[in-house]
DNA sequence: CAGCATCCGCGTAGATACTG
DNA sequence: CAGTATCTACGCGGATGCTG
């Protein structure tokens, strides 16, 4: 692809050129991209092997993360010229130090789940909430 | 709204039902979320203020997402019986200890942003890239 | 095995108009 | 001011079929 530009409104991207976070946050604010560092944290992975970790993703949607990703400069992937082939990704350094922040993530979620499920639940129970 | 069933596809109740991470990221994978939490770690904001705070997000998506982190106890809505009609969210402490991990990421995102953008060059700029 | 290409439906988000 | 309601479209993501 020569053209990347799909943005239709202007605003966009002026954030864009000015606030780190966000910028990082077009990249990995997706459920995909957070689960896939966090496995890929706990060392090299193949393809397959990913595919079958994360239960419920396709394999259109594995691929574009793992490209986004590679792109980023967080995941790095190698590709093996064998009979049959076998790609294997890792996180960089730069993945590494961001899977500590996706680590803490999974730790404050198995910590509040509770939590979170109970206020749900008391929310949808509301005499208004039809 | 009485039926809150949307989904389709088996799978994915599974590995709701078994992952707390993931239903954590169900609720805030999303990049609105993440800058409406980084932005009431500054305090209690008004609706309108976070509005113009936060460029570029629609008064829909503001809503919808405010009722989302309300409703999974991140958030909490006071509403002023005055006219005109004053509506203030704050972070809950179960937001607030969230928010440690939104601080968190929003570090890593200035420090490391420009050798994200550089990979993307990089990237980008590969002969096969066309 | 790991991926690309294509098709397609449905949901998500924007725009607009109206209200307490 | 802070929403709700409705309409629309377009892009995301799933399913399928094919390749190196």
């Amino acid at each position: 692809m020569v053209t990347i530009e799909t943005k239709q409104h202007p605003a966009w991207d002026v954030y864009k050129a000015t606030c780190p976070t966000r910028q990082v946050l077009d990249c990995i604010a997706d459920k995909w991209a957070v689960l896939v560092i966090g496995l890929l944290n706990g060392g090299t992975r193949r393809f397959g092997e990913m595919r079958k970790s994360i239960e419920g993703v396709s394999q259109k949607m594995l691929t574009q993360t793992l490209r986004s990703l590679e792109r980023d400069g967080i995941v790095s992937r190698r590709v093996y010229a064998s009979v049959p082939p076998k790609v294997e990704y890792t996180l960089t350094p730069l993945g590494q130090s961001l899977a500590g922040i996706v680590e803490s993530l999974r730790v404050w979620s198995e910590s509040n789940i509770e939590v979170v499920l109970a206020s749900q639940q008391t929310y949808d129970a509301r005499p208004e909430a039809e």
